[in-house]
DNA sequence: ATTAATACATAATATTCTTATGTATTAATT
DNA sequence: AATTAATACATAAGAATATTATGTATTAAT
């Protein structure tokens, strides 16, 4: 089994959100600077989400409604925790499904395993 | 286990050179036409080339010397036949391994399976 | 006292895709 | 016979999303 240092960037490209949100389900609540310590430890440093990916993205899924978010403050340095919203919680879903779905479909196209599941 | 129709674009972002790389090293040689709607049969429409993503992307591959092509008329009209260099190959095979290795990792993320592979 | 880590943010740039447009040949339909 | 669909290439404008760089500021570690 071949085992690569980190990832090329293109490969992590459009499944941010889907990282993000499913983390958020998983843990109730986390702040963003947690959200890619979290990430990087979880994937032994093959993931590694920039601070220039992360919060615009979080901001998005705020305007979108997926995510809403609430201040702290730890003496006068300030975390924003944020949570799915109800409707975070189906596009959530909905991402992992598809993201597993999506699995399945790439395994049958790049020939990594024996037979076909619903791809 | 949820089906969906396609996928959003975002998803298969990053993915394009690592099928076309490897529908190339399986079939030894394919025109573009070819590629898309191959691609489009093996997923069940789930994955639909399009033509300003796949044109682009073989030029490119062509310009990095991991594919050449030669010209085959049939009639008065022509397709370029893209096959695999030497360093192509290798490409194909590290961006598969590099992707099957990605599929682990995004497993154990998203709580998609119970146990961590080298995730 | 300095550096590293924590914690947010945004702007310029690069990449990569979508959408639209363009040309042209061949097959299928009406 | 004429129109439409399918085949087969190509590129340009625009959108989306990431990288890289920069900025501010607090707290912990060296």
């Amino acid at each position: 089994m071949y085992i690569c240092p980190m990832y090329t960037s293109e490969l992590i490209k459009g499944t941010l959100k889907t990282i993000i949100l499913n983390l958020l389900k998983e843990r109730g609540k986390m702040y963003g600077y947690e959200i890619t310590q979290t990430v990087k430890e979880m994937t032994k440093g093959k993931i590694q989400i920039t601070e220039g990916a992360l919060y615009p993205t979080l901001h998005s899924l705020e305007k979108k409604g997926d995510v809403g978010f609430e201040k702290e403050y730890l003496g006068k340095r300030v975390r924003k925790y944020y949570t799915l919203t109800d409707q975070g919680e189906e596009t959530a879903q909905a991402k992992v499904n598809e993201f597993a779905d999506f699995i399945n479909t790439m395994k049958y196209l790049l020939d990594l395993e024996p037979k076909m599941g619903n791809a």
